[in-house]
DNA sequence: ACGAAAAAGCTATGTGGAAAGCTTTATGCT
DNA sequence: AGCATAAAGCTTTCCACATAGCTTTTTCGT
C-alpha cells in the first residue's frame, strides 16, 4: 500500500461515521471522478481560450473525426455526444452563427438536414482537438509510462465488464 | 490485448484522420470519462428519487461525514465540494427551505455562519449516501474483485502522480 | 391508398450552477 | 489608532443544457 491520500481520509471518516459506506465502491467512484475531473479541468481551460463549450467541442470533434466531407445529421450528433435533441439544436445554431458549420437540406428525407464543417470549422476543430489532446498529454506525462498503460488496460477490461447494462456511448 | 471496444473505434478513426491525436492520453481521458459517467449515471438516478441535486447531495454528505454536531461553515462546504461560493449559497437556501439544514450566526466571526443538519437532514443524508453507495456497489459488483482492487490501487498511484500541480480537492 | 404511429428536429420554458459585484466584518501595516 | 486590504458570503445576472411539446415528414399496417 502507498501512503494515505485525500480519498483515504474521506474513507476513514465514513468508517467512523457509517462504516458500511466506507468500501471499495466509494473509493473507486471518488478516484475515478478525480481523474476525470483532472482531464476535464485542463480541457476546459483550453476550450475557454478557443471560446468553445464542451458541447460545441464535441460536435466539432465528431464532425472532424468522420472525415470528408465532414458531414452528419443532427440525430447522429445527438447520439454520438451525450446531448438532448434540443441541446444539439442550440449548439448547432451557435456553431452556425460562428461560421463553423453550415447546413443543407437532405434531398431524400424532408425532415432531416445535414450539418457540415465549413473550412474554418475544420481549422477550428483541428486546433481544438490538438489543444485538448496536448493538455491531456501533459497530465499523462506525469505518470510513468508503464503505469499509464497498465491503467488504460485495466480500465478497458473494467469498462467491458461494467458496460453490459449501463447505457454509455460516445 | 482484449477485443476492440468503442473507444478503440474512436482511436482508429483519429488514426486515419489526424494520427497525432490517437494516443494514450486520448484513450485514458475517454475511458476515465466513461467509468465516471457510469458511476454518475446511477447516482443521479438515486438522487432523482430523493429529489436531490448532485450539489445538494454533496453538502448533505459532507455534513454527515464530519460527525456530530454535523456543522460546518459555508466556506468549508465551498472548499470541500467543487462549488462556487454563490452556488453554495443557492444550495444552502434550497436545503434550508426543505428543512434539511438550519443556520446560526457565528459568535466569533460576524461575517460567517454555521450550517447544520437538522434531524431530518441527518436522516435524508444517510438515506442518500446509502442509496448512492449501493448503486455504485452494483456497478463494482460486475467487476471481478481482484481487478477492481487492482484498478483502485493503480488509480491511487496515478492520482498521486497527477495531482501534484492540478487543483482538485474533495 | 389511406390513416395511424413513429421519427426528426425545432421552439419555448425551466433549472442548476458559474461569474461578477456588493456588503459587512476582520486583519494587517504604518 | 486609523486606513487599506483581504476575506466571508449573499445577490444578481447569465448561460448552457434538459425537458416537454409541437410541426413536418416518413413509414407501416391493413
Amino acid at each position: 500500500m502507498s501512503e494515505p491520500d485525500h480519498v483515504d481520509e474521506i474513507i476513514s471518516a465514513w468508517h467512523v461515521q457509517l462504516p458500511e459506506i466506507a468500501g471499495l465502491p466509494l473509493e473507486l467512484a471518488k478516484r475515478s471522478a478525480l481523474l476525470t475531473a483532472a482531464f476535464d479541468e485542463v480541457a476546459a481551460r483550453e476550450l475557454e481560450r478557443l471560446r468553445l463549450t464542451q458541447a460545441e467541442y464535441g460536435v466539432l470533434a465528431v464532425l472532424r473525426r468522420v472525415g470528408e466531407p465532414y458531414r452528419l445529421r443532427p440525430s447522429e450528433l445527438t447520439g454520438a455526444l451525450l446531448l438532448s435533441s434540443g441541446g444539439t439544436s442550440n449548439v448547432l445554431k451557435r456553431l452556425g452563427a460562428a461560421g463553423l458549420v453550415s447546413r443543407e437540406a437532405d434531398a431524400d428525407d424532408g425532415r432531416s438536414t445535414w450539418v457540415r464543417l465549413t473550412p474554418r470549422g475544420v481549422e477550428v476543430a483541428e486546433a481544438a482537438v490538438r489543444a485538448v489532446t496536448a493538455a491531456h498529454a501533459r497530465i499523462v506525462d506525469r505518470i510513468p509510462r508503464a503505469e499509464a498503460e497498465l491503467l488504460n488496460n485495466v480500465l478497458k477490461d473494467v469498462l467491458a465488464a461494467v458496460e453490459e447494462g449501463v447505457l454509455v456511448r460516445r
